[in-house]
Parts: C-alpha cells; sequence; structure tokens
DNA sequence: CCAGTTCCCGTTGACGCCCATATCAGCCCA
DNA sequence: TGGGCTGATATGGGCGTCAACGGGAACTGG
C-alpha cells in the first residue's frame, strides 16, 4: 500500500453540505471549506447559474463559466443551439462577489429562482456546488435517493432472476 | 520498531463490531482497529455516505469515494441518473474529520440519518465500516437472520420435494 | 442627501489541540 | 499460577483558534 499522495487530489472537491443563515443585510457566509477550494484556485468572485430544471443555482469558479464557454463554441454559431446555449449562461448566470469575510449578498436574482428567504443550503457537487432553500434541496434529496434505490431493485430483480 | 503486519492477509479488512459512548462534546472514539487500517493507507479523513435504504452510514478513506466516481464516470453525464449519484455521493457525503486522539464529531448529518443520540456502533463490512444506532442495527440484524433463514429453508424444500 | 454596499471590528459558539484519568488486557516475574 | 506492572484504548475536560454572524462606520453612486 503505498499510496499516500492523493490526499490532496480529492480534496479539492466540493463535498458535503450545510445550511447558513441570511444576516438582517442579506448577507450569508459561503461554508469555509468551499471558499478554500476557490481561493486555492485563485478567485474571488463565483459565477453563478441558474439550473435548468431544478429550484437551484450552480457555483463555481470562472473555470466553471469556461466550461460553458468551451461547450458554446464547439456549436455551430447558425444554430439555434448554440444561441440558446449562449442566452442560458450568459442572461441566466451571474457573479457573485464574496466579502472580505467570505460571505455573499443574496440578490433577487437568487431569491427568485430558488425560493430563498432566511436561510441557505450549501450543497458540494464536485466540481461545483448548489444553492439550495433548505426544504426543496431535502425534497429533492428524497427524489433522488428514491429513483437510486429503484435503480438498485431493479438491478438486484435482474441478478436474482426475479425473486420478488 | 514498528508492527509486523501482514502475518495475516485479513488484516487490513474491516472486520467485527464494537459500541463506543459519545461525550459530553459529541465526540466518538473510532475503534482502534479501524483506525490503524486507516493509517496504513494514509488517511487522515473519513469519507462519509449516507447509506441507500438503511439508516447507516458507510464509511471509509478516499478510496471509498474513488470508487463511486469510478461508477459515475461510466455513467453518460448527460442523462439523470449520472446526476443523481453525483448528488448523493458529493450533496449525501462527507468528511469526518479524525482528530489526534482517533475521534469524530458526531454531526447533525450523522444523527439525522442513523437516529444515533449517545451510543455508535461500528461494523466491519471488509473495504469499509458502517455507523449505526446500536439499537437500529440489532434489529436490522435480525432482519438478515430471517431473510437468510427463509433463503436457507426454501432451499431445502426445494432439494426435498420440488414445491414452489 | 439617501440607499445600498463595502470594510472592519466584536461576539459567540463550535471545533481542534492537548493533557489527564480510567479501564482493561497482556506480560513478566516471583 | 497468580498478582502486580505496563502499555494501549476509551473517555473526560480545559483552552485556544477560527468560522459564522451581527452591527457600526465609511464609501459610493444616483
Amino acid at each position: 500500500m503505498r499510496r499516500r499522495k492523493r490526499l490532496s487530489c480529492v480534496m479539492d472537491l466540493f463535498l458535503s453540505s450545510s445550511v447558513n443563515r441570511i444576516d438582517a443585510k442579506g448577507r450569508v457566509s459561503v461554508p469555509a471549506k468551499f471558499r478554500t477550494i476557490l481561493q486555492q484556485r485563485g478567485f474571488s468572485e463565483l459565477y453563478a447559474l441558474r439550473a435548468l430544471d431544478i429550484p437551484a443555482l450552480d457555483v463555481g469558479g470562472q473555470d466553471l463559466l469556461d466550461v460553458y464557454q468551451k461547450r458554446i463554441a464547439q456549436e455551430d454559431p447558425f444554430l439555434q443551439t448554440a444561441d440558446d446555449m449562449a442566452f442560458f449562461c450568459y442572461g441566466d448566470g451571474a457573479f457573485l462577489k464574496l466579502d472580505q469575510d467570505g460571505r455573499i449578498t443574496v440578490s433577487e436574482f437568487v431569491r427568485g429562482h430558488t425560493g430563498i428567504t432566511d436561510e441557505v443550503a450549501f450543497v458540494g457537487r464536485g466540481h461545483f456546488f448548489q444553492i439550495w432553500e433548505p426544504g426543496r434541496l431535502a425534497a429533492y434529496g428524497a427524489e433522488v435517493r428514491a429513483r437510486l434505490l429503484r435503480l438498485r431493485q431493479a438491478a438486484s430483480t435482474r441478478a436474482d432472476g426475479g425473486t420478488e
């Protein structure tokens, strides 16, 4: 067992979730773990994007924006898809500035899409993280688990040969 | 003198179970046997994941996370299943930091899913281990034994006369 | 001049670090 | 062979540090 330096390669992923409160000025602290990852990459600003089919925001550093830009660049600029993607990632995106204490202000851009009022759930997603209204996150999490459970049961049924 | 492990090939597997108490500060000692295995692999942090269909946490080193990441990589990233899997393993996962005495703090992340209040059962599962509320573990163990017993009886019935 | 924002500081509570103690099992030696 | 010794483990608790949070003050644009 001589692997020993993989500590760093896993650590810079957004993982785990936590809920923080919004203060009277409309600010909320981004979890320190997430901030550390961003600072490591040299980002002082967050890029946020309204997720397509869920009431959440995808958030990451500028590298997240780069991913979308590269994807758009691959599309034929004469087709509608490129147009749609550009509209989605620029029009439905925003920058969230971190203040000195690692907080962001929860703007109307955020509240409108997520339904956030006074608490924010930060959820790690690997290369980026998401911002949710805690209640909606719980509901969505339950959905996900139910889907995965069905997947698993379907697989075990097939393996068994159909044992109930 | 270090230690002379590897005399037996099962030494680096998580085996056996034990129950430890949570102290006033919400900490609990990870069994020394388990810690030894983790230290051998060079992990100072535990990766914990809420199990799908049981009130337990699957816990291991970063290698456990790798297993899930590899599985996710097999899926089509544009389909919902990949998204669900990522959400599950990053959002429903967390790192549990071991303090210098080999303890972890039992956070709300742990308590919520397991129902743990003041005692923690650690159960070896081979390449990872699980965290349970002792009472629920006992109930689950009884279920498992009952299922296995039915299986065995069904098998012997078939062998006898071919019923069913 | 006012509203919104940014900077900065203090408070509080959680967590990590460190040390102490208890309990127990294995070991040595009489 | 039994009793005391010794080391490891589980557990308790003091204490310093830092993240989350609240709020005052300065700043900026309209």
